[in-house]
DNA sequence: CTGTCGCATTGACGCAGATCAACTGGATTG
DNA sequence: CAATCCAGTTGATCTGCGTCAATGCGACAG
């Protein structure tokens, strides 16, 4: 998962403007010419799981519409959600065998796939790639750093109210500048998954939902769509220092 | 943190033995040579706080000797670790003006550095560097994984069992294959920081180094040496899948 | 309209780990 | 050889979240 701008997205580069940006921003007309030529779409339904943990990968991937989760499972079952994929992420690693985690689609799902091993030479010879990737991959380490600190120091409400600002962030960032601080949206996980993604169960979730609403710091219609009405609001819930420079 | 055969470090190319291995383990004589003429050494004790989050970084380093660790504070002071470096570990991030997270020696430490500017540049030259760099920090991201997997779902006993087969490996692989499963080390950490990389209180970690000790499974010389007479029964206490493959 | 299926909510209760506090033992200092 | 300090240990108590179980509710089928 990455911190990116959403409005980069709209930068329509080709057939697939998602995929550009993910792994060759700064690429010249050749090397996008060679991507072109090794590329190809697949599409899965919602709770399918693409690939298993363990599971030879022969392609790497970015995630066009939709939305996957990454999840390591332990023997008795107890699991943890250890990434969220949106759209332009990247999923799969390059000059890995297998894969390390369970890729479930959480949402419809549309990815962009390479060949792997002619990507892999692609990137040997060109620094571009190599380097986008590199840039992407500390975005991604940066964002489970912060994940670590929720997992390990957060309450279960600033653990909600953290995820909801997430979700707020990537699905509604543009919005949320047009409309000074109120946003909606809908909840792309269900209550287990928000459990998975938090280290909670899904009762707690539920529970600490339930209390946002009460305290008026979100209103539900329905289970799924959520109302934010002071983001600001949201934000003094997470524990986070004020705002992390994010409306300023 | 990466999970890297030690045996590596004992590769020795030059002054620097630890240098070369994290930075260009495939660079080639040119590229050692530009290498060498931007690096420069930098030691500090036990305790000291080398760089702090928000800083200005002019450049990235690699541990030689000691052990440094990352960690993140909330407002009110909670604390959760979020990297852990031993020597040949790669710090700093090329691309970005500021660092994100305090940098503390563990132990007395020694770092070799690389001014930022000449380093990106080398970067953006040769495939090389980037990609052993995008190796790096896919190992960072995986080891980021798991350890969410321990913040999220683990109970305190298998955290703790967790926390010293990784130290065990990193710290005495060679010792262990050696030795078919006996392993005695010194714990790099107090009571205060292995709680912090586990999410519990200090408390919490001498009560379960208690039991474990109580339970036979480690054994105890002082506060800080450790013995594990079984490595394989230490395993079987983390909740991982039976040793990963790392003894077969 | 009624049954049922999958999510979500809510309640009652128990426990793992946090909190608060007293104590130990080895190292350092005057 | 006290006096102090600091890391660690251990005990008593509290509490946030997990566990187990019942109930609600919209969607969809017959």
């Amino acid at each position: 998962m990455s911190h990116q701008d959403l409005q980069l997205l709209s930068h329509d580069c080709g057939s697939c403007p998602i995929r550009h940006r993910a792994v060759c921003a700064r690429c010249d007309a050749d090397e996008l010419q060679q991507l072109e030529q090794i590329k190809y779409y697949r599409s899965y339904q919602a709770g399918q799981t693409l690939i298993w943990s363990g599971d030879r990968m022969d392609f790497v991937a970015s995630v066009v519409t939709g939305i996957a989760t990454l999840t390591q499972t332990m023997e008795d079952g107890r699991r943890q959600m250890v990434g969220l994929l949106l759209p332009s992420d990247f999923v799969g690693r390059p000059g890995r065998q297998s894969a390390a985690y369970d890729v479930t689609a959480a949402t419809d799902l549309v990815m962009c796939c390479f060949r792997k091993k002619p990507f892999e030479e692609l990137m040997s010879k060109t620094p571009h790639v190599a380097q986008r990737l590199l840039e992407m991959t500390l975005d991604e380490l940066d964002a489970a750093r912060e994940w670590m600190l929720l997992l390990g120091r957060k309450t279960a409400r600033e653990k909600i109210a953290s995820l909801l600002s997430i979700i707020a962030r990537r699905d509604a960032s543009l919005k949320l500048r047009a409309t000074k601080g109120v946003v909606t949206f809908d909840l792309p996980l269900t209550r287990e998954e928000m459990a998975d993604y938090l280290g909670l169960t899904l009762e707690t979730v539920s529970r600490q939902m339930s209390a946002l609403k009460r305290d008026g710091v979100i209103g539900l219609e329905g289970k799924r769509h959520v109302k934010v009405a002071d983001f600001d609001r949201l934000l003094e819930e997470t524990g986070d220092d004020s705002d992390g420079g994010f409306l300023n």
